[in-house]
DNA sequence: AAGTAATCCTGATCGC
DNA sequence: TGCGATCAGGATTACT
């Protein structure tokens, strides 16, 4: 399940091996990953072979490469299971490949300019990439994203990140706390491990009203959720090294230092009561009875 | 209009 | 041992 800083590990990956990189060769392995893509697999290879690829970006949980001298980017985002997986020319794929880019890369297969397998593999197919356009970001019309990416809001790590129109909405709502952690059009990035983390964190209630959520409460969570994001990040960073790198969002957990997602029946870290685990919005939500109550 | 449920997907795991 | 049922959940869609 990757999230923000897992897709983060994934950009900062693909950054010196794609930039200035030419797609040389594209196989679409399994079409439903173009799912995103509006139009017919042969019209996404040619639009993508013979292009020099320009340094990728990230939003929330979405991923694009821009097209050099072009107003198009391919655009990946990881669903559930997806990889993006840097390999030499003859390494072998993986059974779950989807989509395989050919490059000449400035950071080829021996670490030298020169050929470099991109791989997208992913299991459950709810990952996908597609060219797209970009259109003008709607609060900084200067900055431009790709547009199925114009309905999502910054992430909470991005410097134009604006934290007041975050919580101003926020009270405006009218749902629960971890509905609105979840909406991606509010705050991106955010998934149901980072959820349940940063919730633990600041001891609320996942079921909790956002209109009564105070607003010196909803300040703390906004900072827990980046503290969780951030810790995450430094994690996953550090173990990925340059290059055949599984540049996989799974590696990049820190389950080790998980407080409360999939900890049910262990003693909350804080307290000593045994982690719950209950059913919403269809998935599992985790939290200490004792410390997270609503009020 | 806005909130929420349904839908897409398949490998791994579990129970019989 | 084999097989069907169950589970995981991000984003889009289709409703209410």
């Amino acid at each position: 399940m990757p999230e923000l800083p897992e897709v983060e590990v994934v950009r900062a990956g693909l950054e010196p091996a794609v930039t200035g990189a030419t797609v040389r060769r594209v196989e679409v392995v399994e079409e439903r990953s173009l799912r995103r893509h509006d139009g017919p697999s042969e019209d996404f290879v040619a639009r993508l072979t013979g292009t020099r690829l320009a340094a990728p970006h990230r939003r929330g949980k979405f991923l694009w490469v821009p097209l050099a001298d072009s107003d198009e980017v391919l655009a990946i985002h990881l669903g559930m299971s997806g990889q993006v997986l840097l390999r030499s020319p003859d390494h072998p794929r993986e059974r779950l490949t989807r989509i395989v880019l050919d490059l000449d890369s400035p950071l080829g297969g021996d670490g030298r300019p020169g050929p470099l397998r991109v791989d997208f593999v992913d299991q459950r197919i709810f990952g996908s990439m597609a060219i797209a356009g970009l259109v003008p970001a709607a609060d900084h019309p200067e900055q431009r994203i790709p547009s199925h990416v114009a309905h999502i809001a910054r992430d909470p790590l991005d410097p134009l990140f604006d934290d007041r129109r975050f919580l101003d909405r926020l009270r405006r709502k009218q749902t629960t706390i971890k509905r609105a952690l979840l909406d991606q059009t509010l705050v991106s990035g955010i998934g149901n491990i980072y959820a349940d983390e940063a919730l633990w964190a600041a001891r609320i209630h996942y079921d909790q009203p956002t209109a009564t959520l105070s607003r010196p409460r909803a300040t703390t969570l906004l900072a827990e959720v980046r503290l969780v994001l951030g810790k995450a990040l430094a994690e996953g960073g550090t173990s990925f090294d340059a290059q055949y790198v599984n540049v996989n969002g799974a590696s990049g957990y820190f389950s080790h230092s998980l407080n409360a997602y999939g900890q049910q029946g262990l003693p909350c870290p804080r307290c000593g009561t045994p982690i719950v685990r209950e059913t919403f919005m269809n998935r599992g939500s985790h939290f200490c009875p004792r410390c997270q109550r609503i009020r």
